[in-house]
DNA sequence: TTTACTATATAACGTGAGTTTGATATTAGT
DNA sequence: ACTAATATCAAACTCACGTTATATAGTAAA
């Protein structure tokens, strides 16, 4: 384990703000109180607030990317093992990173400089994510509901996580994949 | 159709803005210029910014509220059939007012007065949802998973509609209702 | 035409935002 | 111990915020 910078602590401790309140309504003055400071002195430490935010949104949709990239790239998996490989990464992300989760999906339309960048990612991924379903419906792997329904439903459980995940320190992670999964591709009605 | 009135206007203006930015990202000035007006003749119809909040968070938590009790009282319908009810009031609140229900999931933690109340309302909508998934799983009519996971999942998919229903104005109110119902309750899995 | 009322505008107030500056303290390497 | 780099802070800057006070224009009843 790798100690941690200052930088590293005042990110890790603003995007917690930012998860409660939102980034427009943190001040520097909250994150400075909060790391036990006064807020001039974080600027021996970052550059500005949005580069905060593009921190620690850029950072996670990456790591995103990444994942994505390696579930769609491998070959010996099918549709629904490719689904149950989504499932996992954004468990696996959450579990790790909730307040940079929240941060991402409540306040990524404040970057400002990155923001077509993230735009792109984003597209990207979901891109990826229709491909896959797409694919699971034509092989007859998954049933023939509407693609944009399928994904919209399964996507938004996937981006609430970090709201549930506090909450439910009970459920371990490899519990929440697995229900998880249930869940979502085999329903709930008998 | 009853005529707006000018408290009504700047209330469904600022609602859009709250959409895109976030409450606290929103000025009174944005809003001003928005209705076409200075910000300070604003307030000759409203009390303060925290008034528009309140407002529209407000109504739109108290018509869940009240839709629910109706569902729940409903003594002609089982557990499944009170599901796709629940479905069918999310869907129609949130076609008929998608910026409201974006400021509420976004911006309830800004409410001040009202926070209480409105986290009161949120409560017990929950606990009645989960008790009809509960009383479901005992009589059978639903699979035996996670109480606390099915609940998440659906809730999440119908919090997050405002997101995607500008993107699919093609499908129709009806549509979406029974397709979300198949995705929700019977899995995509063949 | 006067009166009363409503809607808007102008100007400004007090506050707190993000950030910069410049001085002082602390730490690390030689 | 000395130096160079780093970290902190107090103070202040500029700007924009929500809001108030007050003046002006428009409208409709008396």
């Amino acid at each position: 384990m790798k100690i941690e910078t200052r930088k590293e602590e005042i990110v890790r401790i603003a995007e917690m703000l930012f998860k409660k309140k939102g980034y427009s309504a943190v001040t520097m003055r909250d994150i400075a109180q909060a790391v036990g400071v006064k807020a001039a002195s974080l600027y021996n430490h970052i550059q500005s607030k949005q580069e905060i935010l593009s921190d620690i949104i850029i950072k996670i949709g990456e790591e995103f990317t990444a994942g994505m990239d390696e579930i769609v790239a491998d070959k010996n998996t099918n549709s629904i093992q490719k689904l149950e490989q989504i499932i996992k990464l954004h468990v696996k992300i959450t579990v790790k990173n909730p307040s940079k989760m929240a941060t991402m999906n409540n306040d990524w339309m404040h970057l400002e400089g990155q923001l077509d960048y993230y735009l792109t990612l984003r597209r990207n991924y979901e891109e990826s994510f229709r491909q896959i379903l797409k694919k699971g419906i034509e092989v007859g792997e998954l049933k023939d509901v509407n693609l944009e329904i399928i994904l919209f439903s399964i996507l938004s459980t996937l981006r609430s996580l970090y709201l549930w995940l506090p909450k439910k320190e009970a459920i371990q992670q490899e519990d929440l994949r697995q229900e998880l999964s249930k869940v979502l591709l085999k329903g709930i009605a008998q």
